[in-house]
DNA sequence: CGAGATACCGATACTCAGTATCAATGAACC
DNA sequence: GGTTCATTGATACTGAGTATCGGTATCTCG
């Protein structure tokens, strides 16, 4: 809640709305999804926001597989994320294998290591279950 | 080069001219870049274009970290990317033990694994060499 | 080869995510 | 309470990609 206090940024109205809005979100969301839920906060603010929260770890940006943009909550530090091909739907998860496999893969390449970004294509339950009742 | 003839669609000249200036092109490339280089082919028709060697595998689509879109050449059927989150150079790599992993993931995730995308964020050594010289 | 159907073209106008600008406001700190 | 300067919203812009549409070129078939 006061992460962007401990980063030395103001505490305002705007702010405090986007981040009580996004601590409900369980599911990904978009840029436009808050001004919808917020129509009193302008559309820079949002993105000055979302920004903000980027840089403090708060949030995390990612690709729908068509390019489509879109924030997740970080509910743990290092993590990837699950998406729905169907629904766009985005999880979490974490595999400290993959984290060790990727360091190795890392010594074999040319350059400095410095991340990596995991997405895991999937179709979520819901999905299969609405496939499957058609 | 056929690939589109291959798969119903027509062989006009700024499809060959787009291929044939893929053809060369080792680093990864923007729609953009596309536009400057043919300036007498059409944007729209780049993006098309664009489109139809996505659909037939024939490039890759990825997004820098920051989110930029960029495409790359497909040498490989299935293979992963590495980006210089300096220069934004892409490059390609393949490990059997990712996909062997990967799969062991989906299967302890809910819902259907149906693919995934890695990307690796490195400083390429060219990048590298830049920043020892300063 | 000639002709017709239609896939494809470029120009243009649009959408959508995100950024730049700028005058007005309101946190923070004294 | 007053001052400073980060922040705001409005607005205009950029960059990637899509929709539309009248005109053109490719493919196919006779």
């Amino acid at each position: 809640m006061a992460v962007l206090e401990d980063r030395g940024h103001r505490s305002t109205a705007p702010r405090r709305a986007i981040i009580r809005f996004l601590q409900g979100k369980q599911e990904g969301f978009t840029a436009e999804e808050i001004g919808r839920e917020l129509p009193d906060v302008g559309r820079a603010t949002i993105f000055r926001t979302v920004k903000l929260l980027l840089k403090a770890g708060v949030i995390c940006r990612l690709n729908l597989p068509d390019g489509a943009p879109k924030y997740s909550l970080s509910r743990v530090e290092h993590h990837h994320h699950t998406v729905c091909v169907r629904c766009g739907n985005v999880g979490e998860f974490r595999a400290a294998t993959i984290e060790r496999l990727m360091r190795a893969i890392g010594g074999d390449i040319p350059g400095e290591a410095v991340g990596h970004r995991i997405e895991l294509h999937i179709i979520c339950n819901q999905c299969l279950l609405e496939a499957d009742s058609r």
